[in-house]
RNA sequence: GCGCAUAUGGCGUAAUUGGUAGCCGCGUUAGACUUAGGAUCUAAUGUCGUAAGACGUGGGGGUUCGAGUCCCCCUAUGCGCACCA
């Protein structure tokens, strides 16, 4: 019988799928394992071959669980909510479902291609109501929650307003937008209208007026990690700064532990770094400087406290509320006039143009410390978002500060011993005080580490000032002006923003006629009819952004059908959290961290069991597109093999990849492809035209999109599989090059060739020899290691030597090569029942099998080879019995005549002999 | 600018974690078979050299009997953050 991968993929995808083999139950007998792939966005284009690496790792990993004895959570759904099904909308008047569903359905049979073991009835699709009420609910549950800071967890809203009632904000330490200060008569005072602003500064999912990333092109406003260097990541669209009244969750609450429990999770220290970097903690503190002739207080933020004595004038963010206030009338039409040159300028123009600029306000501060007169200035170099929007500015330090001060000719004070501040500032944060006493306060000769922490002392002692920890990461923008999106479950009433009733979700996503905002600028929604809550009240009109649908889909999956909860306590003490998740790094700022914020979320609410989501985390590479040219000369329709280029003046033609095989070009094929290439001629090099080659994005118009399909019809998924991991490193970007691919499949056809010669099986109940053993567990003992640590390619090579030694050996031992299927299962799960089902239990599956134990016993040799070496040097090879000891190889080495002729005449200083390997003689 | 990775044959990579560098695969070369091929099988394949041998893991230094692996200094590439006070 000859091995046909169509024939045996079908038949062994339709068993599993009919006997529904990978479905999970809740099973307290088992353990349990949840292995989770990052779910697709199904676009348009379909799955390249680059999408399946993790999803075929996480594969591998969750039917060895299985074979292990595990009860394995391995879900697959859709991020079925997204910009370009709705910019295809837009264009084509397509209902954005009836392509997301399309584009489902071929990403569906894609995947089915491959084999996965995937629990399909637990599919989710986040824009599904019965799944994205659960979405809406948790929205619901953050606007009715604020963030305690004392308890550090969410409680409930209503424990803020009896607390409220009771003594106004005395004793209160929550998370908030602005501090207030007022009395409970206060409180009672207040219209409801002023009553749901005030709480707005304190919910969890809060309506407030930010500076958020506004994209014209697409008509919506944009999360940080949206943005990326001014424009859009979707799209490259440029991004403006506008201050607008949005819905915002206030992750930045939780940004201590979202950084702390880091420390927790097994993830790659890479991406852990990363997200430090975008939480970014510094620790400083806050002080307070008078102005001059005024009540008013400026308060600013920083990390070095030490270098008061040398602040010389402050900085304001344009966008500060002080600048209106502390302008003095002479110097007003002047800080307009900057004022207006900032606002016309996008963030991207800002951040490029890197030139000093600002104005004095007129004012003066006093410093706290010195008591010195200051001047204060206004500058775009200050971000109005960070810190208080103020800085004292210390020039000698601090390279900003001390571009500004030239540029504008203010002072420069240094203050550490030694450091030359005439040519550029002194940043490090090292080195003995001067210049910094002021009697009570007295610095100089100290390090700087423990001049600030004596300043921070005083600081707080004197009360004008108090240590700060500071976070760069920032609330997220939760409102999208876009209709493809989770709809609010927001009614206003009076203008005064109100949650449905829990029983009336979901809130299904109304149709519209047409996908573009209102001719008043609403947003799309605003042109859906009867918009209204029961009680007739106008609904929001904005939709949830992307990651709304993903940061909890992980939990869903535990109990998907649920209709009374997200999940249910008890399937969410069983299944707990993901033990394994696989994808990409391009998530570590955006999906991962909002996951993790919306899963401690619920943790503080008693909704969930475990504080973090995802366990153990690995970050499969990308796979590049390798493209392929050809090389036309000018002016002509002849083409030149690549060897030949440099004898003519060619332009290089990317050419579809698929026409090209090792880098030879289907003449035939490539004439048909287009039809100004009907009539090319070509210059061949030995009869072949060679093409070009290089790494690039894999992409449509680049020609080197390789489609899984065409290798799962020409050579079967288990090569596809085991090839993609063959490539190299799981976590390693790498090129998509087809070249090499029959390696592996003739790996598959030599295994095949081990239990069938011609149609009968070769395959019997004979004691496997000593080699077979060896050669079994040799693999056994490599691959359960390489699992583990997910290097799959070496696991391949593995298993390529094993099948070839069996094959040399003759081997027909059911026992052996029974246990061979076993491990190369996870691998190659088709071709594995195939031989499974017919030479080793006709009435099992290899689901029935259990992952083989290895055994050192087999590994052992009778006689052991060493090389011996004098100084380092390798000379000659000794054996020696297995079990023989150090001293024993000692001797025979020295005993060796060879040896004695090496160490005729020097001395011997010493013998290493490192077991099983080397005896190095050490002369001198 | 700050931070994190990575660097090994013509190519993708491997190296029991300090112990004979180059496993496995691709490609290439030669041969066998042959229905003449983009099939299969066998062998060779780091570089220089007829050979003995010498050299060889981005470059330079160091530790060690012994370094791809550890330490220091460079260089290059990739990624992340970036007026974050």
């Amino acid at each position: 019988m000859e091995y046909n991968h169509r024939e045996i993929e079908s038949r062994w995808q339709n068993y599993w799928r009919e006997n529904k083999v990978y479905h999970a139950e809740i099973d307290k007998n088992r353990k349990k394992f949840y292995v989770l792939d990052m779910f697709p966005y199904p676009s348009g284009a379909g799955l390249h071959v680059g999408h399946p690496l993790g999803y075929i790792a996480s594969d591998i990993y969750s039917r060895y669980k299985r074979l292990q004895g595990f009860n394995v959570l391995h879900p697959m759904g859709y991020d079925a909510y997204g910009l370009p099904a709705e910019q295809y909308a837009i264009q084509t008047g397509q209902h954005p479902e009836v392509t997301t569903m399309q584009n489902i359905a071929r990403y569906r049979s894609q995947l089915d291609k491959i084999g996965f073991c995937y629990d399909w009835d637990r599919e989710i699709k986040t824009c599904d109501p019965e799944y994205y009420k659960w979405t809406q609910w948790a929205f619901i549950k953050m606007f009715n929650s604020y963030y305690d800071k004392d308890a550090d967890k969410a409680m409930p809203i209503s424990k803020l307003i009896k607390h409220f009632e009771e003594k106004g904000t005395e004793g209160i330490n929550a998370a908030s937008t602005k501090e207030f200060e007022f009395t409970a008569e206060r409180w009672k005072g207040m219209s409801a209208k002023e009553k749901s602003d005030t709480l707005m500064n304190y919910r969890i999912a809060y309506l407030g007026n930010t500076m958020v990333n506004w994209c014209p092109k697409l008509g919506t406003v944009l999360a940080n990690d949206e943005v990326s260097e001014g424009v859009s990541i979707r799209g490259g669209y440029p991004v403006e700064q506008k201050l607008m009244y949005q819905w915002c969750l206030r992750v930045s609450a939780y940004a201590g532990r979202l950084l702390d429990s880091l420390e927790r999770l097994d993830w790659t220290d890479s991406l852990k770094e990363t997200q430090r970097n975008w939480i970014g903690r510094s620790e400083g503190a806050e002080m307070i400087f008078k102005v001059d002739n005024s009540d008013l207080e400026l308060e600013i933020f920083t990390t070095r406290a030490d270098t008061i004595f040398g602040v010389t004038f402050m900085v304001l963010a344009p966008e500060s509320a002080y600048v209106e206030k502390i302008t003095t009338p002479e110097r007003r039409e002047e800080v307009n006039a900057y004022l207006d040159s900032i606002k016309h300028k996008t963030e991207r123009e800002r951040m490029i143009d890197k030139k000093v600029s600002g104005v004095f306000t007129g004012a003066y501060a006093i410093n706290p410390v010195t008591g010195k007169k200051i001047p204060v200035w206004v500058s775009d170099y200050v971000l109005a978002g960070y810190g208080t929007g103020a800085i004292m500015a210390v020039p000698a330090h601090d390279s900003r500060d001390y571009a500004f001060a030239r540029h504008f000719d203010l002072p420069i004070i240094p203050l550490i011993e030694g450091a030359d501040v005439s040519e550029e500032s002194f940043d490090a944060k090292s080195g003995k005080m001067i210049n910094s006493s002021n009697g009570r306060l007295d610095l100089n000769g100290k390090e700087v580490k423990e001049a600030i922490a004596e300043t921070k002392r005083f600081i707080e002692a004197e009360g004008i000032g108090k240590v700060k920890t500071n976070y760069r990461l920032r609330d997220a923008i939760f409102s999208r002006q876009r209709y493809w999106g989770e709809p609010f479950p927001v009614y206003y009433k009076e203008g005064i923003p109100e949650m449905l009733d829990e029983s009336l979700l979901p809130l299904k996503l109304p149709q519209i006629d047409r996908y573009l905002p209102t001719e008043s600028g609403e947003p799309p929604l605003g042109r859906a009819e009867n918009w209204v809550s029961p009680e007739g009240y106008p609904l929001e009109l904005c939709t949830m952004p992307g990651f709304a649908g993903s940061s909890a889909y992980y939990l869903r999956y535990m109990d998907p059908r649920n209709n009374e909860a997200l999940v249910s306590h008890e399937a969410n003490d069983y299944w707990r959290s993901v033990d394994l998740y696989i994808g990409g790094t391009e998530h570590a700022t955006g999906h991962l961290i909002y996951s993790r914020f919306w899963n401690k979320f619920l943790y503080d609410l008693g909704e969930v069991c475990e504080d973090e989501p995802f366990k153990k985390l690995v970050n499969q590479g990308m796979i590049q597109g390798r493209s392929n040219f050809v090389y036309r000369i000018k002016d002509t329709n002849t083409f030149v093999s690549r060897g030949l280029i440099d004898q003519y003046d060619v332009t290089p033609i990317h050419v579809d990849v698929n026409i090209v095989s090792n880098d030879i070009l289907d003449t035939e094929a490539f004439k048909n492809w287009r039809p100004e290439y009907k009539t090319a001629e070509f210059i061949l090099e030995d009869g072949k035209y060679v093409c070009g080659y290089a790494v690039e994005k894999m992409s449509k118009s680049m020609f080197n999109v390789v489609n899984p399909d065409d290798i799962v019809e020409r050579y079967g998924a288990d090569t596809l599989r085991l090839y993609e991991m063959f490539l190299g490193p799981l976590e390693q970007s790498k090129p998509w090059d087809t070249n090499g691919i029959d390696g592996v499949n003739r790996f598959i056809k030599k295994l095949w060739g081990l239990f069938y010669k011609g149609d009968t099986l070769h395959v019997d109940d004979s004691e496997p020899t000593k080699e077979n053993l060896k050669s079994l567990h040799k693999l056994i003992k490599k691959v359960t290691g390489d699992i583990e640590t997910f290097s799959y390619n070496t696991s391949i090579a593995a298993f390529m030597i094993c099948v070839n030694e069996l094959a040399s050996q003759k081997c027909r031992s059911r026992e052996v090569l029974a246990e061979l299927l076993v491990v190369l299962a996870p691998f190659a799960p088709h071709v594995a029942e195939e031989l499974w089902h017919s030479a080793i239990g006709r009435d099992t599956t290899i689901c029935d099998a259990q992952w083989p134990a290895f055994n050192e016993d087999y590994l052992k040799e009778d006689t052991v080879n060493y090389a011996v070496s004098f100084n380092g040097k390798a000379r000659y090879n000794i054996s020696a019995p297995a079990d023989a000891a150090k001293e024993d190889v000692e001797k025979m080495a020295l005993g060796h005549e060879l040896a004695a002729k090496w160490i005729d005449g020097k001395n011997i200083k010493k013998i290493i002999v490192v077991p099983g390997k080397i005896v190095n003689i050490v002369i001198g």
